[in-house]
DNA sequence: AATTAAGCGGACCACGCGGTCCGTTTCTCT
DNA sequence: AGAGAAACGGACCGCGTGGTCCGCTTAATT
């Protein structure tokens, strides 16, 4: 209904595409709040490219979110087909916090502030339709309790996600651990299996913080410099 | 060894206790981005009054967090002399999740941008020594299986703060689902438990965005205001 | 090759942030 | 009560952000 004749110039498309790529990767190792500057920068084109092509930043998060979840909606619905309900499941969840290196902002587009856009939530409703004929297969198969709903899943996984994703560089074998974790909560009681990995300890968290030496966040100088590192807020 | 003998003035100590109240009410409720702005004036002082008690923003939050840690410790090693060693551990997880509106900036600052700060550090490996103990009691007791670590369970329980705290008034059902679905997973196989309400459905997470009538992104006027919501980059 | 408009990109803007400074107020001590 | 130090708070600063504008470049068309 809306077929825009209207072609776009060949540079013009590369272009786009380059953002399109520069900010998965960036969004994807860095999350959702960094500058525009840097995709632009990544991309090759200045900031005034990126925002003719995407009118707000928003608009930008949203075109490589619906696309990431457009992805995890086909991948879904080829599982749909897959002989083993349960195995389709989990296979799927799995790959989709494995490959968290593209999937990291999907999931973190998935809280309320944008599910206010319009496209996200259109896309999201579908992903969660998606989801659910998993379940509820994997659960007429007996691979799932019958007392969990696809929101219960999604909303475990994105915990996991989150929470692998607080830890810069965590070892993989923490997130499949946590992956398993999930299945194990969401089987049918008396479902063993065994965890992927050793049971992490705080070293496996704090490994990951080098720098900082010693001096107290009060011992600085009069230097106008404050934060030695960088604070959301 | 440091003591110091440097008494505050009366009124100093009171702006003090406000501060630290009214940024634990606001950063619990608002999560750790709001400016200093907000809480020096819920706490009814100047900017510069908040900046004298706390050399930058990052020693506020670090003085909550540590706060809200010490706490969480002193309930927790209070907890390890409760007769039934699993319900100690999931009463305490309970409750730290259920007054998610107390601790809502401790899970926020499980993370290793936060983890470099000594104060936070420090009291957080306490925190999991603690968490440790708890759960050896409760793998010793049988209540937990065995081949999880203190690491783990925290991960999770994080994980399911930040994906409840995605959706800001989800159901308070939904986040007692999600610690059932968390006790599941890490307790032996076979031990049956149901989860508490109902298997959540889309519209439990919609419901929360009113407004947002039709308009799409690119539908505004040429006026320079741009992001309807608040976006957090 | 010439023409034309689509596309480019960086200078520019307003804003909100964390953090500082200093003239004024208020507590405390004698 | 008076003196002096401690605390106050708002004006102020620099920075980084998302977003706009416009003179220049370049791909498409004939």
């Amino acid at each position: 209904m809306d077929e825009e004749p209207r072609r776009l110039r060949a540079d013009a498309e590369r272009n786009r595409r380059r953002l399109l790529d520069a900010a998965t990767e960036i969004f994807c190792e860095r999350g959702l709040d960094v500058g525009v500057a840097e995709i632009a920068q990544l991309a090759g084109v200045g900031r005034g490219t990126l925002f003719r092509n995407f009118p707000s930043k928003e608009d930008l998060i949203a075109a490589i979110v619906v696309e990431r979840m457009n992805e995890s909606i086909a991948r879904g619905r080829a599982a749909l087909e897959h002989p083993d309900p349960g195995q389709a499941l989990f296979d799927l969840i799995d790959e989709s916090v494995g490959r968290q290196q593209t999937d990291r902002a999907l999931f973190e587009a998935l809280a309320d502030t944008w599910l206010a856009n319009d496209e996200i939530r259109s896309a999201h409703s579908e992903l969660v339709g998606m989801l659910d004929a998993l379940v509820k297969r994997a659960q007429a198969a007996g691979a799932v309790r019958k007392d969990v709903s696809a929101i219960d899943v999604m909303m475990m996984v994105k915990g996991v996600c989150e929470a692998v994703a607080s830890f810069q560089h965590v070892d993989h074998a923490v997130a499949m651990r946590q992956l398993d974790l999930v299945r194990a909560a969401i089987s049918p009681p008396g479902a063993a299996r065994p965890l992927r990995g050793q049971p992490p300890a705080l070293a496996d968290l704090e490994r990951t913080i080098e720098g900082r030496g010693g001096a107290g966040p009060a011992a600085a100088t009069t230097a106008p410099v404050a934060a030695p590192k960088a604070i959301p807020g």
